[in-house]
This record gives C-alpha cells, sequence and structure tokens, in this order.
RNA sequence: GCGAAAAUAGCUCAGUUGGUAGAGCACGACCUUGCCAAGGUCGGGGUCGCGGGUUCGAGUCCCGUUUUUCGCUCCA
C-alpha cells in the first residue's frame, strides 16, 4: 500500500516534470482540484479522445457527433433532475466528525416514532385477539394517537422550511426534536448548508436583466435535448446513437486524487436510442463493446473489472462501472446506464415538445429508451498514466524510468536524431523529420549523447526512435530503436512511414 | 468539511542550539565523445508557499492562511 502511495507520487511528479499536467494557476499558489494540461499532456488527451471518437463515430455508420453549448437552458435541469438530486442539506456533527443530510435525519426520526405506534399495535392485537380492528384503534388511541399528531406536525413544518430553504427553521427542527447522532450520541450540530453540486452563473451583463443559469454537470443533457434535431436532420433510425465529448462541472464537496476528482473535467458520453423493450440487450451490448475497447489497447485485462450497481439513480433501470486499477485501487472509470425514457420523457413533459419516434417496422410513435456510456477523460488518461509509468532495473544494472504508453496513444511517435552533430547528419535527419512531421508527431534532439536521448524518450513514452549515422548518407538506411525491448533494427528511411503506422494505427486495434 | 503529514531552484533533497541559502540532476553556450543516461569549461535560475508575530537577527520558534497527500465524509 505504501508501495503504491509512493508510486503514485512518482507519476504525479512525473507527470508535471516533462509537461503533462501541471496544477492550475500554480503561480498563484494554485487553485484546489484544478489543473491544467501542459505540452505533451494535451497530446495524450487528444489521442485518447480521438482514439474514443473514432472507434465510436467514425466506425459505426449509426452513430454520430455533436458538439452542444456549456450553458442550457435552466429548464433543462429541472427536468433532468439535477435541481432536485443535486442540492442536499448537509449537517455534520461536531463530536464525531460525520456529516449528514439534514432530511434523512428527520426521516430516520420519524421512522423512529412509527416504529413506536408499530409497537403498540402488535401489543394491542395480542390483546384484543381476533376481534382487533386495526384502524379503528389508530384513530382512537389516545397514545397513539398522540405519536401521530406528532409526526404530521413534524412533516408540517420540517418540510415546507426546506421547501423555502430555511435553514435556520431546519436546524431548528432537529434541535427541537433533539436528534442525537448516531456515533457519538450527542446534539453537538454544526448549521445546516446547503450544498449545490451544480456551478451556477449570470448571462446578461445587467444584474436586473440577466437570467440564472448552471454550467452543465453532464454533457448527456446536450444531447438529449438534440435529440429530434439530429434525428430528424440526419435521417437516423433506431437504433441510432449520438456521441459527445466535452467539458462538464461540479462542484464537488472534496475534489482530490490529483485528476481523478477535479471540478471541471471533461467527458465522452454516447447515448443510443433503442426500441423500448429492447433496453437490456443493447446495455450487454454496450458493456461488453466498451470493455472490449479498453483491452484492445493491450493493457492487462487484470487491471478491468465491472461493477454493478445495486442502487440505481432516479433515471436508470441497470447500471454497470468498468473499474480500472488506478494506484489508489480499483476505482470508476467508465459508467454504463440503461437510462430509460426518464430524460426524453421529462423533457417532453416540461417543454412540451413531442420528442418521439415514428417506428415504420413496428408502425408506431413511442418514446425511445437510451442506454448510455459515459467515460471520463481526465479519468482515462490517468488510468493510462499510472498503468504506464515503469521504473525499471536494466542488465546493465543503470535505471530507466519508461512510460509504456500504448503506441496509438502516445503523445510524440518517433523521435529523429543525428548520432553527431556534423558531418552533414544532422541535414539528413531534418530531412526525415521534415518528411515524417505530415502524418506523425514527431521530436528532433540532437543534444547529448544518443543513450541519454534515447532514455528522455522513454520518459514521454515515444515507441519509436530513429538514428541517422554516417552510413545513412550511403544506403539511405537508419537505426529504429523501439521503446518497451530496446532493440534496434536497420531499416530503410523509405519504409519508415508503414513501420510507424503499423504500430500507432488507430485502424489495428478496433480490427482485432 | 474534520483529523494527520508536508511545502526550500524545473525535479529530488540537504540546511547544526536562530546568525546573510547549498548539492545532484535538469536547463543555456562552447569544447570533447559518439548506438543505450549522468566528460570538461563557463553561465542562468530561489525575497525558503503566503501573511503576521517573537527576536538585534527567522528557512529554522509561534499564530493564521493557501496548496498537496493520506484517513474519515461525499460522489446525482
Amino acid at each position: 500500500m505504501a508501495n503504491n502511495e509512493d508510486k503514485f507520487k512518482s507519476i504525479v511528479s512525473h507527470a508535471k516534470e516533462y509537461g503533462f499536467v501541471f496544477p492550475s494557476s500554480e503561480i498563484y499558489d494554485g487553485l484546489s482540484a484544478v489543473y491544467d494540461y501542459g505540452q505533451l499532456g494535451v497530446e495524450l488527451k487528444n489521442n485518447i479522445k480521438n482514439y474514443w471518437w473514432k472507434s465510436m463515430v467514425q466506425f459505426h455508420e449509426n452513430i454520430v457527433g455533436i458538439d452542444s453549448a456549456i450553458f442550457m437552458h435552466p429548464t433543462i435541469w429541472k427536468a433532468s433532475g439535477h435541481v432536485d438530486a443535486f442540492n442536499d442539506p448537509l449537517i455534520d456533527n461536531k463530536d464525531s466528525k460525520k456529516r449528514y443530510r439534514a432530511d434523512v435525519l428527520v426521516e430516520d426520526h420519524i421512522a423512529k416514532i412509527e416504529g413506536k405506534i408499530e409497537k403498540e399495535v402488535e401489543k394491542a392485537a395480542k390483546r384484543f385477539g381476533e376481534t382487533f380492528d386495526k384502524d379503528m384503534y389508530i384513530a382512537t388511541n389516545p397514545r397513539v394517537k398522540e405519536y401521530a399528531d406528532k409526526i404530521a406536525e413534524i412533516r408540517a413544518r420540517f418540510f415546507p422550511a426546506l421547501e423555502r430553504n430555511d435553514l435556520d427553521e431546519v436546524k431548528k427542527v432537529i434541535e427541537d426534536l433533539e436528534i442525537v447522532c448516531p456515533i457519538s450520541g450527542t446534539r453537538n450540530w454544526t448549521e445546516v448548508r446547503q450544498f449545490n453540486l451544480m456551478f451556477s452563473t449570470q448571462m446578461g451583463s445587467l444584474s436586473e436583466g440577466s437570467t440564472d443559469l448552471y454550467l452543465r454537470p453532464e454533457t448527456a443533457q446536450g444531447i438529449f435535448v438534440n435529440y429530434i434535431n439530429v434525428q430528424k436532420t440526419g435521417r437516423m433510425k433506431i437504433p441510432f446513437g449520438i456521441a459527445q465529448i466535452g467539458k462538464a462541472f461540479r462542484n464537488e464537496i472534496v475534489a482530490r486524487q490529483f485528476i481523478f476528482r477535479m471540478r471541471e473535467f471533461e467527458q465522452m458520453e454516447m447515448q443510443y436510442f433503442v426500441r423500448p423493450g429492447e433496453e437490456m440487450k443493447w446495455y450487454e451490448y454496450w458493456k461488453e463493446h466498451r470493455m472490449k475497447w479498453h483491452l484492445a489497447l493491450g493493457i492487462s485485462n487484470e487491471n478491468y473489472r465491472f461493477h454493478d450497481h445495486d442502487k440505481l439513480a432516479h433515471y436508470a433501470n441497470a447500471a454497470a462501472d468498468i473499474e480500472f486499477n488506478f494506484p489508489f485501487g480499483f476505482k470508476e472509470l467508465e459508467g454504463i446506464h440503461s437510462r430509460t425514457d426518464f430524460d426524453l420523457t421529462a423533457h417532453q413533459n416540461f417543454s412540451s415538445k413531442k420528442l418521439q419516434y415514428f417506428d415504420p417496422e413496428l408502425n408506431e410513435s413511442y418514446v425511445p429508451y437510451v442506454v448510455e456510456t459515459s467515460i471520463g477523460v481526465d479519468r482515462m488518461f490517468l488510468a493510462i498514466l499510472s498503468n504506464s509509468y515503469v521504473e525499471e532495473k536494466l542488465e546493465d544494472g543503470s535505471e530507466r524510468v519508461v512510460l509504456r504508453i500504448p503506441p496509438v496513444l502516445a503523445p510524440i511517435k518517433a523521435a529523429i536524431f543525428p548520432l553527431i552533430k556534423k558531418d552533414g547528419l544532422p541535414e539528413k535527419a531534418r530531412e526525415i523529420m521534415d518528411e515524417l512531421m505530415f502524418d506523425f508527431m514527431c521530436q528532433y534532439d540532437d543534444k547529448d549523447a544518443i543513450g541519454r536521448r534515447y532514455r528522455r524518450q522513454d520518459a514521454i513514452g515515444t515507441p519509436y526512435c530513429i538514428t541517422v549515422d554516417h552510413q545513412t548518407l550511403e544506403d539511405n538506411m537508419v537505426t529504429i530503436r523501439e521503446r518497451d525491448s530496446m532493440t534496434q533494427e536497420r531499416v530503410l528511411i523509405s519504409d519508415l512511414k508503414s513501420i510507424i503506422d503499423k504500430k500507432v494505427s488507430i485502424k489495428n486495434l478496433i480490427r482485432k
């Protein structure tokens, strides 16, 4: 465990040292849980997005992409359930340091009183035997009536207070009921605070004329509200999918673990619209398909596992995560959700616009069901980076740090070196560079000894190094050195493109 | 949000009982070597996270604060 912790720290340092990830606003002491991607990080990130986009959109004839705005009509978040679900009144017990939802505390208290009523009823039932009339007893027994009145009183006071966001009153109810913390047994509570997981902002420059907006907490809703546009203009037939890559924002109470949980993050989501009743078939299909996408990168399948949800979100009838073995344990990397017709029906109701599909085969209209795949770009980035980072001990006793990034995702595909910096070798190396850079991200380096240049490229995960030597000038052959095996081979300059392409092309992954 | 630990050069770190800030690597120039890192010479880079306080004097002691990591909590 301590070993993993050290490894994680090394990865974070490495990410900064080589320009993958920097803390945001670092010269101003940073901004909590916000990070910037550096010169190599942006390449890796773009390659991840490209791998996803091509395998989802380009290679599925019935999936198309969109890029919706981050700002959306505020009613969308009411329809989606985010305004309700993302707002929790929270209260902390100062002694046990435990945090509770205020409404849950009160509900539990009510449940306790209901339990007392239940007990009274049971006792009475025993006493009266078969002649016992439960409803009559509850309505007339003074003790039971007292309990029932108490519950009614709490409800009448508490829920309206919640409704109008009167947090002082909410706390007062908890105090008056003498609710204690189940852990510490004390009534030493903090103030009740409203946690809104959505970022809000205003549109319009004048305060009196501005509209309150939220920054989207997920990209999915941009797809749902465009569903009918895409379906009609793209002449899409069910089943079909809409994919999107974009930023989303959540005001997490605690954002932690480097880029694993950030307040600003990027998602790659695909919503697949299917016939009602066929959603489970597609849910299983996408679970398997998405796992294949991960495994195609060549990372050991021991690092991936499914986690099926028992507790489902308000919109889902089935949900599973693909979890990855991060340095800090197995954590969610991607989610596959069967979202039913919850979202489209909600938008149909709130917008009063028909969001139905006429199915010519069935000769009927319906609101499609949706199966969603949703993966965090930043989490994928961290998964790749942490899985790739290796400190190796070589046969000669020396050490090297190498990023075994899947070649298709590597920021730099090839580095080109002149063996020495004279005798026309740099000119020849430049010639090769100028040609390869049209097809691959390349780096030219003529500084320091050749071995050191190899190690520098190892540290940033470059799959191939190409070295020009004196003989190259005579036979047009170069040494190509492979990152993981460190083996060298003499090849024709004219073959370089196809050799590299074979290794880094997405085509090979998807065909597998 | 609570608790614990940490913060000194781009990176990894040293810095004695409080006395004007150091190393290695990295970086730049030049020389040398030339297929698996760390040859030579010269050079650039730090108001020691930030703000107060104690002191003749603070990287060092005290208080606050920010950021990070770990545990708890949260995660529609």
